[in-house]
DNA sequence: GCACTTCAGGAGAGCGCTCTCCATGGGGTG
DNA sequence: CACCCCATGGAGAGCGCTCTCCTGAAGTGC
């Protein structure tokens, strides 16, 4: 098509400009929007794009802008630690099904965090590279990756307390933001959920419904939000009138709640309400309450913490504490891409507040 | 540290060269490992590298090498449809939890996928652009994107039969592999699995536990993989003299398992075995079964399919057919890979072999 | 010992784009 | 009418890298 305007290969801009009878830099500020063109030289260039079929070339123009245009999304956290094998390049099609990526999307908080950064980037031009970062040498592999420019900063989100990627980025003077706040203080922006109060709304809607024998299965205390959310809980607890409540803690997997309602059953097979960190831990802790033949909410009321896809698919419905994944995302992302455009912004911190979603279980 | 060395900013090829003593294209050679350089050059290069703590400008080189060292990981389908507001750019914090991405993360089947794409790739040094392909709009910004180089290829999962992603990028010359056959032939390279093999030994596998009054929940039907899986099941029953079996088609969602199962109760109160065609609507079906208070697998034996995580969330824990899933996204890599090292190798298949794995609900 | 091959390393030409600087010209102002 | 200003478009210098071509020195064979 039309090959007699352009050399080979994809056409540059060379190639429009030729075919519209302008000079290079006139077709980019046409191409970028910039500064004043006469409306019908305008018209005349975008002609000579459409006819050309012409695509601006990105590493050219990364190259002297020095922006990527891209950002990584990353997933960071502990996860199977490396073992000797580690450097061994043949993950080959055997597949490795109890990997890191795979604990990472056994939950469904992770899909909505993309979802969020994708809805706040697409309209935008843009999409996030997915990277994973369980190991130091992955660790180094982000860096490098931004270092390199391919892309101008990084989403992170931790799944573990005490991660060092937050400081490796900020050490290095990239530009991150981060989802939850770092266990140890550093320079670096994030958004957060409101978890004590979140906790708050679960403990008085249990004490609400007259539930009196209540404990419940904390997330894991090393991470801030399972800290924050067990505190929350806990304090609004004491305040009417229940110092002492059963803690079992999980780890945010719904195995781990089947086994902490097995112990808290054992050891109070009186109680009549839960409250679990996260739905992934509140369903498991449903299943293991009917099996030992309790109803929900019936004998047992149960309160999740999320409001994630788990807490629909369990039967009855869990009645949860909504934290708003996509929006926070969205937000983190809104953050990020202000913190490039503008390099010395203020570091900043935005907490949502979470809201009571009452359903079935309680 | 060592600024002496570097002019202003990251330290380029050229600085590197001056720390060594050499020209720009020796170190260009060390960097990348090309032609013999003299060893004693080699150290001096790699330790001025380490000096000025050089990292390579990826646009610099994929300006010249005309490669990103990149890929798109895009999930196509067809998706809530854009309303007339599609062109509304704000998106903002207020989060739309019912998006594509919401619905493609719910099945944990994605998460696999991109389990094995990550775990194939990452030993290579690259990374995924994650894309979302639902509207016709976004499918132009997934040509787009690849037209401006800044992937070289993509990686397709179509969630949806009729997906014109395929033949779009096919047209546009560019490189990509698919994930499951495109319901209408295209050029382009593929894995698969053999669903209907799969569907045989559900079949063979109820049949051999004495079931006999057995029903399916099969797939979409204008999906190829739900439209398979059902033939494979409906022959196999056929030629062990059940030439009629209840079917109704699901969604590969949860809640489609469930509406399906109660119609097949009220239908078949007397049915002893369904099979779903994924672990999805197994899960559904075995919520609904409890609830009317049939036992699994004492009154109805349950087979799903794929074997992801919701086969062992579920009570009792599914038996399935096992789809490969990470081992066939890698192989879908490594084709991709292989594809753009060699531009004009052949388009290929390759069809994993299904496994039944037998828990405890059939 | 001389012509010839071999190979290490340097020089330099771009890759396609942006953006600063400059030339041009039309219109407004004193 | 002279002057200045601003709007507009062109020229051209790089951005940092790769890679071809070339030089020169060392090795090889008769």
């Amino acid at each position: 098509m039309t090959d007699d305007l352009r050399s080979a290969g994809a056409p540059t801009l060379e190639d429009v400009a030729r075919a519209a009878g302008v000079s290079r830099a006139t077709v980019s500020r046409v191409v970028n929007g910039v500064r004043n063109v006469d409306p019908v030289i305008q018209e005349a260039v975008r002609r000579a794009v459409s006819v050309t079929g012409y695509t601006p070339n990105r590493a050219a123009r990364s190259l002297v802008t020095r922006r990527a245009d891209a950002i990584a999304l990353v997933v960071s956290g502990a996860g199977v630690e490396p073992k000797a094998a580690e450097e061994s390049e043949d993950t080959t099609a055997s597949g490795d099904g109890s990997s890191f990526t795979a604990q990472v999307f056994a939950d469904p908080f992770f899909g909505r965090v993309v979802t969020g950064v994708v809805n706040y980037l697409r309209p935008r031009g843009m999409h996030p590279v997915l990277m994973f970062a369980e190991s130091s040498r992955a660790r180094e592999d982000v860096v490098a990756y931004l270092r390199q420019g391919r892309a101008d900063g990084a989403l992170v989100v931790s799944t573990h307390a005490e991660d060092p990627l937050p400081a490796l980025i900020a050490e290095a003077g990239l530009a991150a933001v981060l989802f939850a706040r770092p266990a140890r203080p550093v320079p670096v922006s994030y958004v957060d959920l409101a978890h004590q109060d979140g906790a708050r709304l679960a403990a008085e809607h249990l004490l609400g419904r007259n539930c009196r024998r209540i404990a419940t299965i904390s997330g894991p205390l090393d991470v801030p939000a399972g800290q924050a959310r067990l505190t929350g809980f806990r304090d609004t607890m004491a305040r009417h009138g229940h110092p002492y409540i059963p803690i079992v803690e999980g780890q945010f997997t719904q195995e781990s709640g089947e086994a902490a309602m097995e112990r808290l059953l054992a050891e109070h097979p009186d109680l009549d309400g839960v409250f679990a960190a996260n739905d992934l831990m509140a369903l498991g802790a449903c299943h293991v309450l009917r099996e030992h033949g309790r109803s929900v909410p019936g004998d047992v009321a149960v309160v999740g913490f999320d409001d994630s896809s788990a807490a629909l698919a369990c039967r009855p419905p869990l009645t949860t504490v909504r934290q708003p994944v996509e929006g926070m995302a969205a937000e983190m992302t809104r953050l990020l891409l202000d913190r490039l455009s503008r390099p010395d912004g203020p570091v900043t911190s935005v907490i949502f507040e979470p809201e009571l979603v009452v359903r079935a279980s309680a």
